[in-house]
DNA sequence: CCACAACTGGACCGAACCGTCCAATAGGAG
DNA sequence: CTCCTATTGGACGGTTCGGTCCAGTTGTGG
């Protein structure tokens, strides 16, 4: 069974175990990592790991997590505030330039598909991820919506989802074919797209 | 060392094989499927599969395309003879039906995300699908053109990539939300963003 | 029918895996 | 200082992994 920390110590340890092993998550995806290999990153012993988490799922499951925290706070400190479409436009254009930084797929969409299948409460966060990263989408829309930017047959939430999968789609595409050309066109099409809405 | 089979018998070894591997990879995927169990359901010995393979790799990525080519066969049907907008709508509305049926992901993106990072014969199997499958979309688009039901400033080529992007996208989302809205938002999206360039 | 290559079965190996266990340590409460 | 519990280290076990090896069988060309 895990225990949770009760002293400042123990939680001190799982943080940062936790963090190592979302590290190296993100590098090399949940299932190519061994506990072996995480306890050395980690500086943790087996012991602690059993200590603090129910198994090696359990772990994944709070490194994923805590990945995708760290990832939304990226995008939330650069969607948050967009409330035109040129904004929405230039924000999307460092967002592929940060991607063609590292062109190693969507650093959340890896994740989906590598638990969606083998782990449900990792599942359960990516999902959460998803959404929270959608509802930044949809809270940009409502917010051109509101001032006049998109007319008001435009819906929020359907351009929300389709533009976020079609990021995806373009990110595991660029990922596949090692080109970065797919992500590119998909999200000059998912713009012009909503500009279609445009009042 | 792999060798290619000589004799009849030994080519439909290794043909009943790669056909059997496919199966269980489409649905466990690559990762997760030992050459145990490989065996187990090719009622094949160890032996005989490393007389036809290099190595685990190399197996995967001979079972990775005999999937691809299975999966592409059935969408060549279903697409190589759209030529109208609506033809179109009519087939991705079955293409979506049939996802509802088994919402385990696309069964290319799902492959693609398994081996992008982690074997590259297979990642270039995955790639070569992915390009077929576009070159379906962008040909029923430039029939279209040339028909005269989209604009002469529409480019096939961009249109089947955000087409291709948003389904990858659509059914990683709902694959992970476990929930096929998703992916019928984008679908519906993506057709309506093809039709604005309707003549 | 015979020789020889193609093919097949399955024992075997070392490495890596996840998880268990117990003894040692550390650090706060009294 | 003295317990007592939270925490830590790392050896260990059982299993499964990918891969090697060789003896046996099959089938086919001459």
């Amino acid at each position: 069974m895990s225990t949770e920390p009760t002293t400042a110590r123990g939680r001190a340890s799982r943080e940062r175990i936790v963090a190592r092993v979302a590290d190296v998550v993100a590098q090399h995806g949940v299932r190519a990592v061994s506990l072996e290999q995480v306890l050395a990153v980690a500086g943790a012993s087996k012991s602690q790991l059993y200590h603090y988490f129910g198994g090696r799922d359990q772990l994944m499951e709070a490194a994923v997590g805590y990945r995708c925290d760290q990832v939304l706070g990226g995008l939330t400190e650069a969607f948050a505030t967009v409330a035109t479409l040129d904004e929405l436009e230039r924000t999307l254009a460092g967002f592929v330039a940060q991607y063609e930084q590292s062109p190693a797929g969507c650093p959340i969409g890896t994740l989906a598909s590598d638990v969606a299948e083998h782990n449900e409460g990792a599942r359960a966060r990516v999902a959460g991820a998803f959404a929270a990263w959608e509802q930044l989408f949809v809270d940009a829309f409502a917010r051109m919506r509101a001032a006049g930017e998109l007319r008001a047959d435009a819906s929020p939430a359907d351009l929300g989802t389709a533009l976020l999968a079609s990021l995806e789609g373009g990110m595991l595409l660029s990922q596949t074919r090692r080109d970065v050309a797919s992500l590119r066109v998909a999200v000059r099409a998912a713009l012009a797209f909503i500009r279609t809405f445009a009042s």
